[in-house]
DNA sequence: CTGGGGAGGGGGCCC
DNA sequence: GGGGCCCCCTCCCCA
């Protein structure tokens, strides 16, 4: 007894509910691309999936031996045993990238399909040069990862040119390799690598030709086991991956939860960008620990996350290159550069404005390497676009901050912007003064009525030259020192956002991916950042620490004692 | 409708 | 690299 078209039928009842995002547990990241699938599905198609899903729900794959488009089809082909190609996915290039891919994700049938259909167009497979730079070596080290049981490097190391230069060839993985993958190997990439990295000098800071896609976002354990969080490991095992060296891995289980519902980030248009609501209130109602007290309220929370990342990422940030303009404020403290920025970058989008045909990546950052002056390839755009500078510059919208003028578009900044070395990439604030606004000084008020400043009067030797501040130690006066630099160093790969310091940038790669590991054992509520929950557990204890000395209100949080002391000096 | 409070979320930045 | 705090924005609720 044998029902025919069981499994047919079964493989149609999964893509649909890929193409839904339905019970989906795993998340597969390619460039700026998020793709949902099963774990069991890809577990079952390729041991190279099998033991990446085994530990991890996000993968990260290499870009140079997949792109977006290209792993669409892949994970068609995975769904349903097809090779749908429209007509422009049927040239020959198309071919060799699927098998540059296929052989990458040791996708054995795929990859055979893929070769059958080159010989038959012509022969040789593969002709003359891969689809994608070098992808030999990318081959070759990704199976040597494969064959090593411990990691190769550090956790979350992302192969760099350097890398792929070592010349380790694992014989027993090249035998999996065929004739025609292996001819690919013309490219021994040299050091400098083909896309910009072009200070051989890179200092070990690394942030500079090291993507940060290999990033562990899910660092953070919940504060106590059990309860909400049971499903989230403590641990990360991305160091029993025999992956975990080209991926970036997280256990954080909170794919299962109402976070994940994604916002459509696929530049390709295709389902991954499906937020199905109904899925979304599916998961979002699933209980997670005791019922909220507020429940409605919190109900209505939960829905807006996904409305408000939409609303972040708009439709034209799909077309935005990975590392797009950097868009940098006048920097003279804290706030107003973030209000700066932001609004800035939205207004640059809806404009339409075109600051994002700049060369892009931010390589060659030198970040955390002061010292050289090579100058170098700075990509760095210094768009400049904000309402009450207009005027002042008329139709040069498009302004260098270090010297001030403008340009009429953002090719001829990058023009200009070359002219200047690396020496002259800080921002030269206004005469080196700072003047205190009314704002900052009222800011300074309002703290002094909350709490002490964060400036001390303890021992601060290590003073910044560009704006005076100074710092306990070298440490963090370099830190600090970033936040002048024009090109931030670190991007989110997935919105191509910058930011001054890693941290801030993994946190922030966190909101895109839903992880929110911190979770309320009262409500189930949960959070990206212990900060976070630990104000939140105040809504539980009633707990009030803030007081306003003018009236004797009290607060859960300082945040909302400041404002309502704005209301106790604010004129009106 | 409006103002104030509560609270979630994001980014900057110092330690 | 992570923790913690500050700031801002925003939304929702309620009087």
């Amino acid at each position: 007894m044998e029902l025919p078209n069981h499994a047919k039928q079964l493989l149609l009842q999964l893509n649909q509910q890929r193409a839904k995002g339905f019970l989906c547990d795993v998340i597969i990241v390619v460039e700026n691309a998020l793709f949902r699938a099963h774990k069991n599905i890809l577990a079952a198609s390729s041991i190279y999936f099998k033991s990446l899903v085994l530990h991890d729900n996000l993968i990260n794959l290499d870009t140079e031996m997949v792109n977006p488009s290209v792993f669409r089809q892949v994970l068609d082909f995975i769904y349903t045993g097809k090779l749908l190609s429209s007509l422009d996915q049927s040239s020959e290039q198309n071919f060799s990238a699927l098998l540059t891919a296929a052989s990458y994700l040791q996708l054995h049938d795929l990859a055979a399909l893929c070769r059958k259909k080159l010989k038959r167009n012509g022969g040789k497979p593969l002709p003359g040069k891969p689809s994608t730079p070098g992808p030999l070596s990318r081959l070759r080290l990704n199976n040597q990862r494969l064959s090593t049981s411990t990691p190769a490097g550090p956790k979350n190391h992302y192969p760099t040119p350097s890398d792929a230069d070592q010349p380790q060839p694992d014989e027993g993985l090249r035998d999996k390799l065929s004739d025609d993958e292996m001819f690919v190997g013309s490219s021994a990439r040299n050091g400098n690598g083909g896309n910009g990295s072009s200070n051989g000098n890179l200092s070990s800071g690394g942030s500079a030709g090291e993507p940060d896609l290999g990033l562990d976002l899910s660092k953070k354990s919940p504060p106590s086991a059990g309860t909400a969080t049971d499903a989230l490991s403590p641990h990360s095992n991305s160091q029993e991956s025999p992956q975990s060296a080209s991926v970036s891995t997280t256990n954080s289980a909170s794919l299962d939860d109402s976070s994940t519902t994604l916002p459509g980030l696929d530049a390709c248009g295709s389902e991954t960008t499906d937020l199905n609501p109904k899925a979304s209130e599916e998961t979002q109602n699933q209980p997670d620990g005791p019922p909220p007290q507020k429940k409605s309220r919190q109900g209505a929370r939960k829905n807006e996350w996904p409305k408000k990342e939409a609303s972040g990422l708009k439709s034209e940030d799909h077309d935005r290159p990975l590392v797009n303009g950097v868009i940098v404020g006048p920097k003279d403290g804290r706030s107003s550069d973030q209000a700066f920025q932001c609004k800035d970058e939205e207004d640059a989008g809806e404009n339409g404005q075109d600051h994002t045909d700049e060369s892009g990546q931010s390589d060659g950052e030198s970040a955390g390497g002061r010292g050289g002056t090579g100058g170098g390839n700075h990509s760095a755009n210094y768009v400049y676009r904000q309402e009450g500078f207009e005027p002042a510059f008329g139709d040069n919208l498009y302004v260098c901050i270090p010297c001030g003028k403008g340009f009429p578009s953002s090719e001829q900044l990058n023009a200009h912007v070359e002219t200047h070395n690396e020496d002259e990439l800080y921002i030269k604030e206004e005469g080196g003064t700072f003047v205190k606004e009314e704002d900052e000084e009222e800011a300074e008020d309002l703290s002094a009525a909350v709490g002490p400043s964060s400036f001390g009067s303890e021992a601060r030797p290590f003073k910044c030259t560009v704006c005076s501040k100074s710092y306990k130690d070298p440490a963090t006066l370099r830190q600090h020192e970033k936040s002048h630099w024009l090109t931030r160093p670190f991007p989110c790969n997935i919105c191509g956002k910058m930011f001054t310091q890693r941290g801030t940038m993994t946190r922030h790669m966190r909101s895109h991916l839903g992880l929110k590991p911190f979770a309320c054992e009262e409500c189930g509520m949960r959070f990206t950042r212990q900060y976070r929950l630990t104000e939140h557990m105040r809504v539980h204890s009633g707990e009030k620490p803030y007081e306003c000395q003018l009236c004797g209100g009290k607060f859960t949080q300082q945040r909302n004692l400041i404002s309502h002391l704005r209301m106790h000096t604010s004129p009106s």
